[in-house]
Formats: C-alpha cells, structure tokens, sequence
RNA sequence: GGACAGGUGGCCGAGUGGUUGAAGGCACCGGUCUCGAAAACCGGCAUACCGGUGAACCCGGUAUCGAGAGUUCGAAUCUCUCCCUGUCCGCCA
C-alpha cells in the first residue's frame, strides 16, 4: 500500500509508475478519484475537529458553571447540537477514508528505476549458471518417479482430490532431505535465524500481507474459525514484526522457515498441471529479511544469491530473470525469478522468486524501526524469496540426474540426508 | 468448551462521569554539584493526524487508557459486543 500522501504529493511519480507497468489506462481514473478524495478527507477533518475544539471548550464551561452552581442549560443545547453536526461528519468523513483505502489497494507497488518497463516479452535474462542437458532420450519426471514409486498421485486424488501428491518411499525422504538441507544451509553459512510457523493464521495477518481481502477466493479458509491456510510463509513471518517498531541494531534481520503452502489455484486449470508442478498444497523454503531502506537493493541481491546457491550446491542449471515492471507482483518493486532446468519437459521450471518490496508490505502491516534514539520511525523494507519450492526443484533433480536404467544420481551435497547416493 | 481474575505511557502502578494526556515510581536524556563517578537536587521525557509556508525549530488543534459500538453537553471511569493474558476445570497429541 502507498502513502496516501503520495497522492498530495507524488501523483505524477504515481502514473509513470503505472505506464511502466502498462496498466495506466485501467488506473488513471483511480489516481484522479485518489487525488480529489484526498482534498476532500483533509478538508472534513478540519470541519469536524473544528468542532470537536468547540464541543470541547463548551464542556469546559458547562463544567466550571455547574461547579459554580451556575444555569447552563444552553450551553448544554449547544453542545447537543454540536454533537449532532460531528456525528454527520464524522460519518462523511469515514466514508471518504473508506473509499480513499479502497483506491489506495487498488494502486500497485512503483518498481525500481533499473526494473524494464512493458510486458513479460521485455523481462531480460540475467544470468545463466551451468549446461542444460540436452532433451534427447530423457524422460519426464513423472515417468522416472512412477518407475521408482516416488509418487503416488492416484491415491493422493482419493484421499485429498486432484492436485495433491503423496511422496512414498525416495519420494518422501527426498522432502524431508531437501528440507533439511535447505534450512542447514541459510542458517549455517548465510546466517539465517530458523523459524517454524504456525500454517493457520488470522484475517489481520492475511491483510497485512496482502493476500486479503481482494484475493481471498486463492486462499483455503476453516469454516468456524475465520482461520486460512497460509500460501507461503511469507505470511506468518513478515507478520512476525507487525504493528511493532524493531530494534534498528538488529537490522538487516533474516529469517528462514519451511512450510507447506496451500493454494487453491482457482483460475490455473490446465497450466502446468502435469504430474507435480502446480498443486494445492506443496513444500517450500522460504527467505525473509527486513532492511533498513538504503540497505534493501543491496539486500535484495544477497538474497537471491543465498537462493541461487542452493542450485548450484545440487548442480542444477538456472537462469536469473529480471522481470520487466508488467510482470513484477503487485506488491513488488523488483523480481527476480530463478528458472531451472528440466531437460525431460524441456523447459526452464521457477523455482524462485525473489522480491524487493520496498515499504510497501511494511506500511500494510505497519512494521517500523527507528533508525537513532529519538528519530521518528520510518517503515523497513522487506524482501523475500523461495530458497527453493520443492516439487519443481525434485522434478529437475529427478530429469537432470537421470541415468539410462531408470535410476536417479543423488548429487553430492544431499547423500547425507538421503542416505544413499543412487535412487533406484 | 466452562468458571473466575485481569488488560492504563518503554516498564511498574494510581485513577469519585467534568482544567486527567493521564498522580507516583523505575528506566532514559540534559543540567547543577564533583578531579571524575555515585548520591542528592532541578528540568525534560508518547504517538499519529490536521493546520499555521508541503524545510528545521516552533505554535495551535484533534485523537489515542486492549479493539469496536453505545449512553451523555462531556467517558480511562457507565452499558454492550469482541480480542488477548493469567489461574482452575474439561478435552486432547
């Protein structure tokens, strides 16, 4: 969310924003309405504590008067009408703030000035680590796990629906093993704080984030609890510090934390739907860091490297894509997307995205530090990113390693959690 | 899930419906004193928003005593709903 004051402010700054990402014909009438609903809540506000200064000193005097025995059943009529004045404006008033929140959701994040402007056909490939293996003669992931009975998606279906996946045997140590690995990593030699939460969480948390209210149709939610299903742990932990004001000494704070996401993908029936690439409920770790705000370009890198790592620890070709401004997430000011290889659907698999998001989350879910003692708070930036979402991550494990006979290379750094070095 | 007890400033803690943004204490900051420190004493010490020049300092105003709604000329104080915390009971891995 931006500052209302942008609207006051940096209207123009605002619309550049939106031509970037290609969406300032939808919005222009939404900056317009902004703008004159911001006039319009300062200019009731002064009405109404106006009076409210009245009311104040009239109660004052209706005070002193009855200490002093005194008539003042006037003043109290008085007062009575200035209650009533209050009460419609304050109902007026409420009513502008409404609909000015109502536009100010509705206005993405500005990206930064080195993200493209335009459309996905403008994202630039940044980067391209390892040699892809070639398609020939390799199989698809499904077809090496059902030869080793990693997965078994038919009973999944009948236990949970479609777009569930039961790990077995390799399958389900795998997980546990990519897990393991994942967390050691970022909190051993990244320096990482471990943090595991809780999956179910409440409506504030889900609004701090963004997920609500304008996409809770993507979210699995409890029936008597007002309880959700996080999609990621983004969530619960850039929730962590909401509605506090941190310790500036411990800034860049960074957090790691597996959790399983769930996601209701209404709306993606048929895209990528083959085998285990887009399920509603999957396995992921997640990076999170708070930044003080000339630190977050800095941090953003950082983080994409600790997540680009952990493919190159097991061997796995990538590209970092810089997305171009119509691509990036409403709430970002800059992505990368991190694309593996997977030679046996012969296409790059996201495995990552790593965001910036400027303040944008932070004044959403009011989180704020205070640079020095006695300077007023001012918003963190915070920035996070997968490191690595599992299912993609084992199909291009699965495709890359793959041997003629069907059985699977363990690359080196995750023999000691799989305990073996061939799966077969 | 049930029964009690609570939620007041960074912390502790007072508060009869009317100069209470809120006593007092602790912590913190500045000063006096001291060679220096401690002690003592003096002073300061919340946040947000609106306006005064869309800079600083400053000034005026409004709001905030868990949250929201209500009663009232006026609410930390009365009423209702909700949330959270503690203790006991129940249930449970």
């Amino acid at each position: 969310m931006h500052d209302l004051r942008v609207l006051r402010d940096q209207a123009e700054w605002l619309r550049e924003g939106l031509q970037r990402r290609g969406v300032l014909d939808t919005l222009a009438p939404t900056v317009d309405r902004g703008e004159s609903l911001e006039a319009d809540r300062r200019a009731l506000i002064q009405a109404v504590e106006e009076r409210k200064a009245q009311r104040n000193a009239n109660s004052q005097e209706v005070a002193r008067r009855k200490r002093a025995k005194e008539d003042a059943d006037e003043l109290i009529a008085e007062g009575r009408a200035l209650g009533d004045e209050i009460a419609r404006l304050e109902q007026e008033l409420a009513s502008t703030e409404d609909a000015l929140h109502s536009v100010l959701l509705e206005i993405p994040n500005v990206t930064l000035p080195d993200v493209p402007a335009g459309d996905e056909s403008n994202n630039v490939i940044v980067k391209e680590w390892g040699t892809p293996r070639p398609s020939d003669g390799v199989k698809p992931h499904w077809e090496i796990a059902s030869h080793l009975g990693l997965f078994d998606l038919e009973r999944a279906a009948k236990i949970s629906g479609s777009g569930f996946v039961v790990y077995r045997k390799g399958g389900a140590r795998l997980v546990r093993a990519l897990m393991n690995f994942f967390i050691d990593s970022h909190r051993d030699e990244h320096g990482y704080e471990e943090v595991w939460p809780p999956l179910l969480v409440n409506r504030a948390t889900m609004t701090g984030t963004g997920q609500l209210p304008k996409f809770e149709d993507d979210a699995y939610a409890t029936r008597t609890d007002d309880l959700f299903l996080i999609p990621t742990a983004e969530v619960p932990v850039t929730n962590l510090y909401r509605d506090e004001i941190v310790d500036p000494d411990a800034m860049p704070m960074a957090f790691v934390a597996y959790s399983a996401c769930f996601r209701r993908e209404a709306g993606s029936a048929g895209k990528d739907t083959r085998g285990i690439l887009r399920t509603h409920e999957f396995d992921k770790v997640e990076l999170v860091r708070y930044a003080a705000p000339e630190q977050s370009a800095e941090q953003h890198e950082l983080l994409t490297r600790h997540a680009e790592t952990m493919l190159e620890r097991l061997g796995i070709p990538y590209r970092r894509k810089l997305l171009a401004a119509g691509d990036t997430g409403f709430s970002s000011a800059k992505t990368y997307d991190l694309e593996a290889w997977a030679p046996g659907v012969g296409a790059w698999l996201e495995v990552s995205s790593c965001s910036n998001f400027t303040d944008y989350q932070a004044r959403r879910a009011n989180i704020r530090y205070r640079p020095a003692k006695g300077e007023k708070p001012r918003f963190v930036h915070t920035l996070n990113g997968s490191a690595l979402a599992f299912p993609r991550t084992i199909a291009c494990l699965l495709e890359h390693y793959q041997n003629a006979d069907g059985t699977v290379n363990v690359p080196d750094v995750l023999r000691p959690y799989l305990g073996t070095d061939v799966l077969r």
